[in-house]
DNA sequence: CGTTGCGTTGAGACATTTCAAAATGTGTGG
DNA sequence: CCACACATTTTGAAATGTCTCAACGCAACG
């Protein structure tokens, strides 16, 4: 091992030096290409559990990666209700909704204590200009985005409240997965709350599939930590469309 | 009144008199510049209803503007069941969800009689490379739907069965109004079942919604022919957050 | 003139929500 | 480290909105 995923890093690491190189926007540039984009982002102080990176409403500045803990992005309903509309875990970027406008349609907050990226757009935009690499990937990212939403109305539409549930858990697993932690077992940083408002579920009934999951088998949970137990069966339910290849948990020898 | 915009097109208008191009692709470039996109647009014979114009599935090649008619795109669910996941109107584009990878992530199908403009996506690149400005307002066609999708998914978990339709007529008649039809009375290209599958409603919820806002006055439908009596009510059903300013109908003097 | 497709209407079933309360977890100041 | 306040989670019972199933009406069509 030359590299713990989890272990905390210096708020200084240069783009080139960062385990999350080949899953953020660094991917889509060759070696010495990539120190241009390191030379325009910018990396903060990190941002404790419950603060903003920005408003619903303010100016549309930057786009931003995760490099560390989580960012959750709500946005107001006409009740005033706060209405969850994704989850985001390192190397995940966040802010390209906001493109078109000149202010940003959501709020993002920190979960958990969180390290970020900034890349001010107008930047990004100059460099995009220059490597079309980069631009592509930029476009396939929002192609991206605008696919699993779709999957997202596909299950809010259609499914019925286990199979939200275990959607939901696949998914997480995969991404947790593709960072190379355990997709097996790991630390929601949500709360029942919170996984609920995402999925169009009162608290209750997250609560209720959650202890019905355990009584089948499915999975343990004690509190956030989470312990897939029957993955086979987790997937059926979550229903084949939902995972792409990568995501398939491994089940033959 | 200069033209109407219901009119037959011939097919083989040019980019520079199609009276959509305000609304379109070419709004992004200069009149001369626009011709250039004009030669890589390829215009096919109408499509009949029922005819696909690609399917699920089928080699990414193009996005496509649609110049008159309507066209849904689809997708299968895991039952097997087709997930309507968008309705489009003249100049609206469709495709772009397919662009990150090599296969069409949905069906498309003409719902009546549907004149398209093809244009084939390597093309598109290209002309992308030589103008800032159009790969900029592809961006933000991106953008805008993704945040149309999550409007969406706001909708689809947290708006009841009246809310839902209000939602979905007001958003037809501001789409109608933005292409100069009016807004008041249009006629819906879609079934009651599209309807419902769309919103995520069985049919029989959509036509009982129906007759119900029809006693309330809010409008009156004759089959697919709808006339909106009370826009200000069904505004405030659908909620504010659906409507941009140029969706507000005229309500005061 | 029967057939077929689509829309409407009614009655009962069902999943999820809502409301209420208890149980558990978490943070804070003494 | 404890005690207390407060937030989150769990559980139960009743309420509710939408779905399902079934029947019927209506128009288009061969």
């Amino acid at each position: 091992m030359t590299s713990k995923p989890n272990a905390r890093q210096p708020s200084h690491v240069a783009c080139r030096d960062c385990s999350l190189s080949s899953l953020c926007l660094p991917l889509a540039l060759s070696i010495k290409d990539i120190d241009q984009l390191d030379n325009i982002i910018k990396r903060g102080r990190p941002l404790k559990k419950g603060e903003h990176l920005f408003l619903e409403g303010d100016q549309f500045s930057s786009v931003f990666a995760v490099r560390s803990g989580a960012i959750k992005t709500y946005t107001a309903t006409n009740e005033g209700e706060e209405q969850i509309t994704g989850f985001y875990l390192p190397s995940e970027i966040l802010g390209l909704s906001g493109m078109d406008t000149d202010t940003y349609p959501v709020s993002a907050q920190a979960m958990e204590t969180t390290m970020i990226c900034e890349i001010p757009f107008e930047l990004l935009e100059m460099l995009s200009d220059q490597f079309p690499e980069l631009r592509r990937h930029l476009m396939r990212l929002m192609s991206k985005r605008i696919r699993e939403d779709q999957q997202m109305m596909m299950l809010l539409s259609k499914k019925n409240a286990d199979e939200r549930i275990a959607t939901f858990l696949i998914n997480l697993a995969s991404r947790f997965r593709r960072r190379g932690f355990s997709s097996q077992s790991f630390r929601l940083s949500m709360s029942r709350n919170e996984m609920g408002n995402y999925l169009g579920l009162a608290v209750e009934t997250v609560s209720r599939v959650f202890t019905r999951f355990q009584k089948n088998g499915l999975i343990s949970a004690v509190g956030k930590e989470v312990e897939i137990r029957n993955s086979v069966e987790l997937c059926a339910l979550a229903g084949g469309k939902t995972l792409d290849p990568n995501q398939i948990l491994v089940t033959s020898a």
